[in-house]
DNA sequence: GTTGCTTATCGTATATTTACGATATATACA
DNA sequence: TGTATATATCGTAAATATACGATAAGCAAC
């Protein structure tokens, strides 16, 4: 019955939720960070440099790929990825304003007074 | 074994992928919203408002509370819960740097060319 | 004290996540 | 063709997450 009832938040809330779903992971923040730093598109590479076993690092890459924050393909016998920048664009696009959103103090209320 | 390998992980990098998790459900960015516009601790209200059972609620509420996303007191009979911005800039500051060095094309290789 | 209201917690069922080893697949090279 | 390498997928186990109804706990008002 999990997420059942999706379907009655925003459409943007939930695009949102499943990227930050996809970021919920320090491992994948680093494969994303690792991605940037190189730019060029390892996987053998990952694996060397995070705790996790190869088949763990491949599983995180799917969940990355699935939330389109990155894009792999296949290159001879190994595979290339890299970030999908539209997507972290995207991701900016929806966080910005929903920060805006809960640091602003309330139009008449007391300003930025936190009731509790 | 889950999550055991945690540790390895930068600290900065626990802090935000657990953050995100707390934020990876839409019902509870709702609550955020909610939280944000009214500024008073409602949650009979939030009950209302959301798509949800009032237990399910109170768990989102929880995790959010556990997250310091939000702070919750007792008031008679009923509970008040309003947004901790303390914790929400500081997410914003961990999130600005992420994206800047997500989306920066990477010094010296081809100025913003994703690779695949 | 009892009643009524509000909210947290418990119990439970199901789904998802995380992790790993083992295996399959796909390419490159001898 | 066979062999080596790299990566995805399968199988599995354990932990978490999600949702709900039911119950407990807290306070207000009488």
């Amino acid at each position: 019955m999990a997420f059942a009832s999706n379907r009655e938040f925003p459409k943007k809330d939930i695009q949102l939720a499943s990227l930050f779903k996809a970021l919920s992971h320090p491992g994948r923040i680093a494969i994303l960070k690792v991605l940037a730093k190189k730019d060029s598109c390892i996987c053998g590479e990952l694996v060397a440099d995070l705790p996790l076993a190869q088949s763990t690092v491949s599983q995180h890459l799917k969940v990355l790929k699935d939330a389109h924050l990155i894009k792999g393909e296949v290159d001879g016998p190994r595979s290339c990825y890299c970030l999908n920048r539209t997507t972290i664009k995207q991701l900016e696009g929806l966080f910005k304003p929903l920060a805006a959103d809960l640091l602003n103090p309330t139009k008449k209320g007391d300003p930025g007074k936190d009731c509790c």
